[in-house]
DNA sequence: AGCTGAAATTATAGCATATTACATTCGTAG
DNA sequence: CTACGAATGTAATATGCTATAATTTCAGCT
């Protein structure tokens, strides 16, 4: 990212800083309705400026878009940070995956702007956007505790990260609520951790084993 | 679904089945761009017929998009029932992931609008739509092939549901891509299979100690 | 033959994205 | 301190899509 010089100037004509002013605007739209609430007429109005201003440092609709997402991953990333950081008596994954859990749903709108918007699937690979979202992997790798075998790690990382993004989007779309009293999103979660954390034991064991003979 | 009578009327004026015409030309759209190429306009152009004709058919937009999901589930459905349903050498539950996944990744355009989009999310619970979604749930509870132990079938389901569901979106956004040479998604499906079974015997088993107490 | 309702049509409103041409301000080099 | 160019804004406008209103066509019934 460039450090982009934040201008102070106040005056009626210059905002000062749009740019910034047009993501933060926009990140509070996506809170509640999504990336399709996201509407560049409806920002500017919002912001005081008029409804062409904000081409002027988006090119056009999209590439907003993937600045909003960028910083979502940004925020996302700095929760899971701390939260691997932060000394605790329950395992690290377990309370990732009950962060990214709690994420997913309670910010919605966010989250399907990061994961299920076709703004991510469409940035190419070496891209700020797509770092940011590495970076959350390897914050789910770190949070397994394991030392690094291999690709062992990443693989069960991978599942993991799946198991827990579908759970969030299933749950999104009420499809969780099977036929009688199901069983609540968080079991599931602590089912899933703790699945993951006796295969990732057997797969390891049986690496060692490997490289023992 | 009312069994909407097809008349055969092939004039200048009334098209004949508009409706169907319409459920079908979209869903060839969604195939190749996904929810956001449903167009109604370019679909009129198409069908031969007025911008406005569609709405007579449909209350708005969303109303089509219902429509065209529903098809989908049917014909995703389908594929599952029948795979199910033949003998093959290769487990029932391993046959529904791998298609399941391919479906997902091939079908990409349509399988989004399944499931990434708001159609589903805005779907009631007792609608044709969310039934049909449900109709899905069912058809993997029974590849699972044991016998129904409480809700731990369905739960295990859900589980499942949610890892294939959370690979095909990550793969989707190309997150899948870690690192170095990854694993790839057929393979990292296959380990979900096999985690699945493990654990499911694990329930069972479990389940078979508590019942003898 | 004429009535009626379903299914189209034409015309039009409204909104969002985006572009173009013009205006204003800011920082800075002379 | 002033002139100038880059950055940032405005006004006006084109385009595209959703949706509604008023009107027309046509098939089937009586």
């Amino acid at each position: 990212m460039p450090p982009r010089l934040v201008r102070k100037a106040v005056n009626a004509y210059h905002h000062g800083d749009l740019r910034d002013a047009l993501v933060q605007a926009a990140f509070q739209e996506a809170e509640h309705g999504g990336p399709e609430a996201i509407n560049i007429s409806a920002l500017a109005k919002k912001l005081g400026v008029s409804q062409p201003a904000p081409y002027r440092h988006f090119a056009d609709r999209e590439a907003l878009l993937e600045a909003v997402t960028a910083e979502a991953f940004r925020q996302f990333n700095v929760i899971l940070r701390d939260l691997v950081d932060k000394p605790s008596n329950q395992s690290k994954l377990s309370r990732f995956a009950h962060a990214a859990l709690a994420f997913g749903l309670q910010r919605n709108g966010i989250y399907r702007l990061m994961f299920a918007s076709r703004t991510m699937a469409s940035a190419p690979k070496g891209s700020e956007l797509h770092k940011a979202a590495m970076e959350t992997l390897a914050l789910l790798i770190e949070s397994l505790e394991v030392p690094p075998v291999g690709l062992l790690r990443e693989r069960q990382a991978l599942k993991i990260w799946a198991s827990l993004h579908g759970l969030v989007m299933l749950a999104e779309q009420g499809l969780l609520t099977g036929h009688s009293a199901s069983a609540s999103v968080e079991e599931l979660v602590e089912d899933i951790v703790t699945e993951a954390k006796l295969a990732l034991s057997e797969a390891m064991k049986a690496a060692a084993t490997r490289e023992a003979r």
